[in-house]
DNA sequence: CGTACTTTTGAATCGCATCAAATCTGGTGG
DNA sequence: CCACCAGATTTGATGCGATTCAAAAGTACG
């Protein structure tokens, strides 16, 4: 039962690359050939705040934040994604409004945009799907807004294995930190509170998966 | 300088009804007959968790919140809506994921579903504004999720101005206990942190207004 | 084996939630 | 027109939970 990760790895420049199979079903065909893999190393930038987007960038192995840098130069993570689009939403924009990082080393397909747009314009099947992508992103981005308007780490956490979770299981993939961050607390914060919910018999840990315990 | 603001009516049925100019503009021609015009009394609801769709709402008068209640009954503002559509993303849902909760006297323009999705697929450049609708909201609501993680009021409120606010203006239409729920903080710590930030000069208030002060 | 980072625990402090209550406001009906 | 009510706004007092600063223990890696 252990979860089913892919590793990164640097395959240079990766001139063929295989597209992930929730790639290939988005993309119309002769998109396919126009990707490319790209590897980044760990704490590495896939695109900075204000630059002109010209890839869109599919994550397939490894973890990428969105993330701003606030007045007093803390970082904010607006958006983790392990599989799938970032910055989706600058298809049409002419700079990025925050910060693509790699926070472990990370396999991305890179996407070119002026086509990516133009297969929109022809393709209605691919626009529908690009709209059913953007759909699944608003409402996956309403329940993270819910989980942050919650006043006690404890409803993070739980909601977080609720609504990000399988049957009640959820993943730490990049660590409790890394974690903490996303859930907009301090990490100290959050390892108090998974110890004190794991002291309660609320969840268990083990293996980096936060599991509830079924209450009666 | 007074905001313009239109009022909402209750015209009965309406059934002529005259769209606003950027519904008019995103819609392809064939879709603006197809439109209905309605009204919803303050507390009234627009649509409820688990029902299915049958119209799209785009607000042009009044206010609408999106709202799931939580484990604890407490309800959670997911967004607000005074100008355009709500609940965007259940174009191609089964139910829908939260309330519409009108939390003041609303008129919308009720769009079918079913039609509206055809468009889509038949008219490729309605798609292409559906997209940059959906990139725009996409965006927004990272930005609220950036204030959310915000520790204190005051820097929630100071990139609410920033963010949502016109040349450092920010209009509060429908009262601040409404907005604390937005920010995700209690009515009477906002009161307090929009006193301090007033006794400090940091802002000014008036007419619902809050104002930046430009300090050098 | 040393270095860097994560995880963990400790103690002090502070901001916000909470509960309470007073004032103000707009709208309703007598 | 005024009494009345519901809701919004505001201030006060108290306690809790999270932040903050500090430091120790664990872990990965070259």
């Amino acid at each position: 039962m252990c979860p089913i990760r892919i590793s990164a790895y640097d395959l240079g420049h990766m001139k063929s690359i295989v597209l992930p199979p929730s790639l290939k079903a988005l993309l119309p065909l002769q998109m396919h050939e126009l990707c490319q893999g790209a590897f980044y190393k760990k704490n590495e930038r896939l695109f900075l705040t204000g630059k002109k987007p010209d890839w869109m960038f599919y994550v397939i192995a490894g973890e990428v934040t969105l993330e701003r840098t606030g007045l007093q130069g803390e970082s904010v993570v607006l958006q983790r994604t392990r599989l799938g689009f970032v910055s989706e939403a600058s298809l049409k924009t002419a700079k990025y409004h925050c910060d693509g990082l790699a926070i472990t080393d990370t396999n991305v397909i890179k996407v070119p945009i002026t086509e990516l747009s133009g297969a929109l314009d022809r393709d209605p099947d691919f626009a529908s799907r690009w709209i059913s992508m953007l759909n699944t992103e608003v409402k996956r981005l309403r329940l993270h807004c819910e989980r942050l308007s919650m006043k006690s780490i404890k409803d993070r956490v739980l909601h977080l294995i609720n609504t990000e979770g399988k049957n009640g299981e959820y993943q730490v993939n990049t660590g409790l930190k890394s974690l903490a961050g996303e859930l907009g607390v301090t990490h100290e914060a959050l390892y108090r509170t998974l110890a004190a919910l794991e002291k309660t018999r609320t969840i268990r840990r083990g293996e980096g998966m936060l599991t509830l315990t079924d209450k009666p």
